[in-house]
Order: structure tokens, then C-alpha cells, then sequence
DNA sequence: ACAATAACCGAAAAAAGATTCGGTAAGCGT
DNA sequence: ACGCTTACCGAATCTTTTTTCGGTTATTGT
């Protein structure tokens, strides 16, 4: 897993939130998981536009800060794992609802603004 | 304002969230406002980890994307400009203050982790 | 007149994060 | 036996974000 190089403050709780649930995809992976798709491969057919290695690499981050858990019999060899949401995981679920409402009551607004950027630059 | 190669999913109401308050200093820079802390100098004395610059950038973005309003005397120089909230980042402090809780209720966890991380790379 | 402060901006550089590519090891269907 | 799928990993590369540095314009205090 990658290690920062500058030290970053986790007494702000804001940056211990984005530190576990930050970045393009893990609100997807828990948004996914928590509606029962927990294989990664079933993962990757519901996220269409991220990369088996993106599902991997942020399940590992969030399985390391014990927001799911891995519940896969290890008999011989891994090929069937399952995830799920912990307590934790399951804790984050209302901010996300939350963002997301607030995302979509001002996307148009935001969309708008982006369209001047895009036209700008031409 | 940096301008983007790969196209984002703004219907995504978590993606919209990230663009509008996302990124390091954002959320910051929101409370400091909030807490009457508008002037540019000002703010930059309050976060004293964050350079003037990183500042002005995050303003300019907040301003262009109208969670905040600038009222500034333009008579004929810039010089003292205020920032304030507008309803529509009146409308963010919810999300923060659920962020802010949550990280602090998990950060001696984080906190952990990261320790870990920390050992195991030397 | 001179230094200090305020508000800004452009551009380069560094850091962080995301993506692609190629690989391993194992099971399942035909 | 052969191809397909699953799970996973390392490393190079590219994109995005953050930081640093140096500059402009104007005001205020001494």
C-alpha cells in the first residue's frame, strides 16, 4: 500500500474520513457491497468504468482500515472471496447517502460550470 | 483552474460532493469561513499548514462554483476582500460536521493502522 | 522614500493517486 | 489438454492535485 512522503494530520477528522473512504472508487466498492455484490469479479461487472486492479487495490485499502472484511475459505487456494461491510463499513453508509443527495440537488449547477471551463479552453 | 482530460460522471452525486468540496484544504477553508474567518490573510493565519497560494486557489474554486460569495470594495484596487458562505455552502456544513465526527470517533483506529504502515516500510 | 502587508497570478516541480500491462496460481467446463 | 474465469500482485506510466517560487499592483505606517 502506498505511504505518503508528508505527513498529514489525523487529529482533523476530515482527513481521517477521506483517508478510509476518499478517492475515486471506495464509495462505489461500499455502495456495491453494501448492496450484496461482494465478489470482486461481480464488483468489476457493477463498476463498469474502474479496472479490476482499481477494485483490488482500493479493496485491499479498505479491508486494511477494517471498513469490510474478507470472509473467504482459504482451503486450498483463494478463488472464492466474499466481502462485506463491518459495523464500521456500515457506519459510513449515512454520509454517503447524505453527499450523494447533496450532489445531485446542485449537479446542474455544477455541470454548468464545468461547461464554461470546457469552452474556455478552446 | 486546472481542467481535466478524463471525463467525470457528474451524474455520480458523490463525484459532484468531491468536485465542489473535495481535495485537501476545501473543508478547511469552510470552516475557517464560517467561523467569520474571511479574509484571505486571515484564513491563511488560521490553517497554518496551507500556503497563501493553495489558498487563493481553493478560494477561486469554491467562488466558481458559488459556495462562496466574494465582497470585496472594488473601488480600485482588490485590497480587502471578504468571503462569505452562501446558501448553497451553508448547505455543506452538515456533510463536514458528519465527516468531522465520524473521523474523530475512528481516528485512534487509523491512527493504528497507519503506524503500522509506517514500521512495515522500514 | 522605504519597508511591510494585502490580494493575486503564472509556471515549474513535486507528490499523490489512478490506470495499464503483464504476470502467477488455481479451478471448471469440454 | 485447452481455453476461460477467478483472485491477486508488481511495476511502469500517466493524470491530477498540491506545493513552491517568484512576480505584479496598490495601500499603510514610519
Amino acid at each position: 500500500m502506498y505511504n505518503r512522503k508528508i505527513e498529514e494530520d489525523l487529529d482533523c477528522g476530515i482527513r481521517v474520513a477521506a483517508k478510509v473512504f476518499g478517492g475515486k472508487w471506495k464509495c462505489c466498492i461500499l455502495d456495491a457491497i453494501n448492496r450484496g455484490i461482494n465478489r470482486p469479479a461481480d464488483i468489476g461487472r457493477y463498476i463498469t468504468d474502474a479496472s479490476a486492479r482499481v477494485i483490488e487495490m482500493q479493496l485491499a485499502e479498505l479491508l486494511f482500515f477494517g471498513a469490510i472484511e474478507k470472509c473467504a475459505e482459504e482451503d486450498v487456494y483463494p478463488k472464492k472471496s466474499e466481502y462485506r461491510l463491518t459495523p464500521m463499513g456500515e457506519s459510513i453508509l449515512p454520509i454517503l447517502e447524505l453527499m450523494d443527495r447533496w450532489g445531485l440537488d446542485h449537479n446542474e449547477l455544477v455541470k454548468e460550470r464545468q461547461r464554461e471551463l470546457e469552452h474556455a479552453a478552446v
